[in-house]
DNA sequence: TTGGAAAGTCAATAATGCTGACTTATATTG
DNA sequence: CAATATAAGTCAGCATTATTGACTTTCCAA
């Protein structure tokens, strides 16, 4: 037996029940959709959408990200990928570069043009990020962390910093 | 002045970088990625997308909701919800009742068989926050929750418990 | 030199969202 | 009561983002 009571270790796990589950549903559901309205406002001022966003943010990221590792990234399929990143080259946001270990490979990189649209995109989201953490304080950003680290599937943790 | 050093403010604040904003925003995209993936994959075998999960997620969670209940929670269209809930009713997994006080109004439950399918569904989904909240522990879930709370918008907190 | 990997493309289709215009039923207000 | 407003539902058209399948070009590596 441990120290504690029936009571106490029934009331330490209070935070797993099911009514606790479901509003962490909802939270992630409400809080996905304010995380992403900012940038959505911005981009209907233009004929991207947020593929085009998601794209923008991980070649920004990830100078130099050849096609395949920004597939890896964002879960779509190639021709997805394909129709948006086109887009981006043609109208010069991103540039593509033929590999120089492998030559079947391109690699990725943001235009002068394509930093600016980024930078803007981003600036509106983490705006929201920065007064949700200064209002929660440090270590409940830890926790925030410690939660969506244990939410998302291990293997894509490769690609967080 | 405070009894910090500057060293000691610098420090307190290094969570408010736009570093450690920029790996929030990746954690909550591979989060929310990670977060919807059960049920979708689920939905493979049905007729029905992510649109219908949300609208019967939201139904079983507030009985004899309105339609514009659900429109404000759902935040589309009048046209968009419309062609989901129209299915559904049709499939018989949401029952769509004439208001008592207004009736103008509907008041939208679950039938039998979309307690069913929403049960399975949210099991997936509850399946995966319960591990993580798990592994998390109560502490990182209570920071979790106040982090998600100040990035949504804050006239969305009425649809939480 | 052959097999496979990386990238790109074409075509067809689906799910989900939007705007605009309109109807029906019912409640509220002047 | 008549006029107005609200709740719901519908039709049509279109945009974005995703899918599967089939195929080509280029190039690395065994």
């Amino acid at each position: 037996m441990t120290r504690h009571s029936n009571a106490a270790k029934a009331e330490n796990l209070l935070f797993l029940t099911d009514d606790q589950l479901l509003q962490g549903i909802e939270l992630m559901f409400f809080a996905y959709k304010g995380f992403t309205s900012d940038p959505d406002q911005i981009l209907q001022n233009y004929t991207y959408g947020r593929a085009h966003h998601r794209a923008l943010h991980f070649i920004q990221r990830n100078p130099d990200i050849t096609v395949s590792t920004l597939l890896d990234i964002l879960g779509v399929t190639k021709q997805s990928l394909n129709r948006v990143l086109r887009q981006l080259v043609i109208d010069k946001l991103v540039d593509s570069k033929i590999g120089k270990r492998d030559r079947r490979e391109r690699n990725l990189q943001l235009t002068q043009e394509g930093q600016e649209l980024e930078r803007r995109l981003s600036e509106a989201q983490r705006k929201r990020m920065r007064a949700a953490y200064k209002a929660a304080g440090p270590d409940a950003v830890q926790g925030f962390r410690t939660v969506l680290q244990n939410i998302m599937d291990p293997q894509m943790k490769i690609h967080l910093d």
